[in-house]
RNA sequence: GCACCCGUAGCUCAGCUGGAUAGAGCGCUGCCCUCCGAAGGCAGAGGCCAGGGGUUCGAAUCCCUUCGGGUGCGCCA
């Protein structure tokens, strides 16, 4: 799991840093705790629960200010046990100092009494297993088809202002396949984010103000002696990538010979823009290639000058949090070149982080973490709620920093989630893929979603943790069969699609309008009921995912859901009263449309958050 | 040396912020196609959740520690 985002010790400093941000408490948001927010049929049982216990606590059978945050409802894992089970009787005993079962028996007695409930009963060391009507799974059937692919969503307005930083490639080369998870990862983490009723700002931070938009610029000029028929000199540590061939092109268009002759002094600004502008529109469209559409571009370069630096480091140095020192050599590998200077350090040990950070070098200029800074700064103060930032794995060095900085300008309110996301392994055929098409030394993301096409390219990079390493074999993804999770789903909604026409053919109103009508009665098999209490689960999935920053979590239910689906409809081949189509019986085809409708809806929103589009069919 | 991430079935991985008898796919064993899409389904075998301590009603999950793997460690971004 992500580390805390928040400093272990607040600064001493500042005795304005609110303790509010309690320590490991890193979801403050209430969401699908209100009553039918989300349709969260565990959420709306658990207003119940805590209802009860409230109503006990004022007929005194319990002691006033107990804590119930801990009072969870859940799906039991053995389904045996009952639909929901909730923990509060074990929760609650101590602090109440009562035996739990006696608290789960009190319970058990009011819940009871609930239209909803049929039955309540106490197990193992003090669970409550509740058992609700049939009904409310009928229910869930039902608003699933209303709501269509909102299902499990939370309206605007509830939620908090997030901002998701992702990508952030460096504006110098196309995107790699590194790049490709992180931008699906953040993609999807902002949609599950919006899902859940949050107002989402993806964003791009453009690195454009260090040396290697220098290099960069350097690079490209050799490519506009090229295009002039000059042999170019891409001396080590040039960029030697055709794909800035172009970009010469681009160059010569632009200035014809005017530049040649010049010293560097004279062109590199110029060819440094363009360059930029260059890379950035090549980065647009790979992103668009795999879905990716950000809502803003902030550049680095942009900073400078504005005095916003400057400003955020006063604001640091006023809370005393900067210094000037030299710091400790690095323990172990000595760097080469090592030497004690002075610079002027950030104190970011004040707020967990192993040693302070320098902010601006020995010769006077600022680090890349400066304008860093400033930037994050900047998204404090446009008032977000919170803070993600998307780096790959290698950069693990510089959360702790980060969240330093944020904490200390935010005085402890923003926090800030970093979301690591480790390399990605290809394979094509269990071998090692290793392939140089157009830029020379790694694989581009155009490579990836060319091979692999965009759905199945977004869709397996999602089916493992941010935080664990992924196996990416062209061949695998695009196999058609049960060990490939994008393809099995697909397979579930393209059979779903197969048969509502069928039904259609058989004279049976398919309509969302028809089917929401349906005596659903008529579905009453054990194996159905179990399929419609997955679709229940499917908004407190969304609100997990959320919480958690985890959208792999919706890729593993939806791969969950399809095989629920595709095992009742193999039930079909032995019980024909399990066929979704029941020749001659309209209305429980109806009834059972609207099941396998339900589940459509449900892959069609989950898919939706992946970014990925449903097949109607297999081909 | 220090920090962060990881360690779960033979393999690849989930595990719902601490819940009951730890799950899935692959592989293995045995069944199942005149039948809505069998490019599948059902059942079974397979685990000291790396090891050891601790916290409590209860730990794969939280804390400490050891071991093993990855990443990073001033003036790159």
């Amino acid at each position: 799991m992500a580390p805390l985002p928040h400093p272990a010790r607040t600064p001493p400093a500042s005795r304005a840093a609110r303790p509010a941000v309690a320590a490991g408490r890193r979801i403050r948001y209430r969401i699908g705790n209100r009553r039918g927010l989300m349709m969260n049929i565990f959420a709306d049982i658990r207003v119940l629960v805590i209802d009860a216990l409230n109503a006990m606590t004022d007929a005194g059978a319990l002691p006033r200010g107990l804590d119930l945050a801990a009072v969870a409802v859940e799906p039991p894992r053995d389904p045996a046990h009952g639909d929901m089970a909730t923990n509060a009787a074990m929760v609650l005993a101590k602090p109440a100092g009562m035996k739990p079962r006696d608290i789960a028996q009190g319970l058990a007695e009011r819940l009871s009494a609930d239209p909803r409930i049929t039955s309540a009963e106490v197990a193992g060391p003090g669970f409550l297993n509740l058992r609700l009507g049939t009904g409310q799974w009928r229910g869930v059937l039902r608003a699933a088809i209303a709501a269509g692919p909102a299902f499990g969503s939370v309206p605007k307005g509830h939620g908090e202002r997030i901002n998701v930083e992702f990508v952030s490639a460096n504006p110098t080369g196309p995107m790699h396949v590194g790049h490709t998870r992180g931008a699906v990862f953040g993609d999807a983490l902002a949609n599950l984010l919006d899902f859940a009723g949050h107002e989402v700002t993806r964003e791009y931070y453009v690195n454009d103000g260090g040396a290697q938009v220098d290099v960069l610029a350097r690079s490209a000029f050799e490519r506009y002696r090229e295009a002039h028929g000059l042999e170019p000199q891409i001396s080590e540590g040039l960029y030697p990538g055709d794909y800035l061939i172009p970009v010469g092109e681009a160059l010569k268009a632009r200035f014809g010979d005017s530049l040649l002759d010049l010293p560097e002094a004279d062109w590199l600004d110029r060819i440094r823009d363009i360059a930029i502008a260059e890379m950035m529109d090549m980065i647009r469209a790979d992103l668009e290639l795999v879905g990716v559409r950000m809502d803003v571009y902030s550049s680095e370069r942009a900073l400078y000058g504005t005095g916003r630096i400057e400003a955020a480091i006063a604001r640091l140095d006023q809370a005393g949090l900067i210094y000037e020192g030299v710091l400790e050599p690095p323990k172990g590998k000595l760097p080469d070149d090592w030497e004690p200077r002075e610079q002027t350090l950030f104190r970011s040990t004040s707020y967990g982080d192993d040693v302070d950070r320098p902010v601006r070098k020995s010769d006077g200029r600022w680090t890349y973490f400066a304008p860093d800074i400033a930037y994050h700064w900047e998204k404090i103060d446009r008032g977000f709620d919170q803070l993600i930032d998307i780096f790959g794995a290698d950069h693990g060095g510089y959360v702790k920093r980060m969240q330093a900085a944020v904490a200390a300008l935010s005085n402890g309110r923003v926090p800030l989630d970093v979301k690591l996301i480790q390399l990605v392994r290809l394979f094509k055929n269990g071998e090692p893929f290793k392939m140089s098409k157009r830029a020379g030394t790694f694989v581009t993301l155009r490579d990836v979603v060319e091979q692999a096409g965009r759905d199945v390219t977004r869709f397996h990079m999602l089916t493992r943790k941010n935080d664990a390493a992924l196996d990416f074999d062209f061949a695998k993804v695009l196999e058609q069969s049960k060990d490939n999770p994008v393809w099995y789903v697909q397979y579930a909604n393209a059979r779903i699609n197969s048969v509502l026409a069928r039904a259609a053919e058989a004279g049976v109103d398919t309509s969302d309008a028809a089917l929401a009508g349906a005596d659903l009665d008529l579905i009453e098999h054990p194996a159905e009921l179990a399929l419609a209490r997955r679709i229940a689960e499917w908004p407190r999935t969304v609100d997990i995912a959320a919480r958690a920053h985890e959208p792999h979590r919706i890729a593993f239910y939806l791969y969950d859901l399809a095989s629920d689906l595709h095992a009742l409809w193999n039930r079909g081949n032995d019980d024909q009263t399990l066929r979704f189509v029941q020749d001659g019986d309209p209305a429980t085809t109806a009834a059972k449309m609207a099941l396998v409708r339900s589940v459509a809806v449900v892959i069609a929103a989950g898919l939706g958050i992946l970014g990925v589009t449903p097949a109607k069919e297999m081909r």
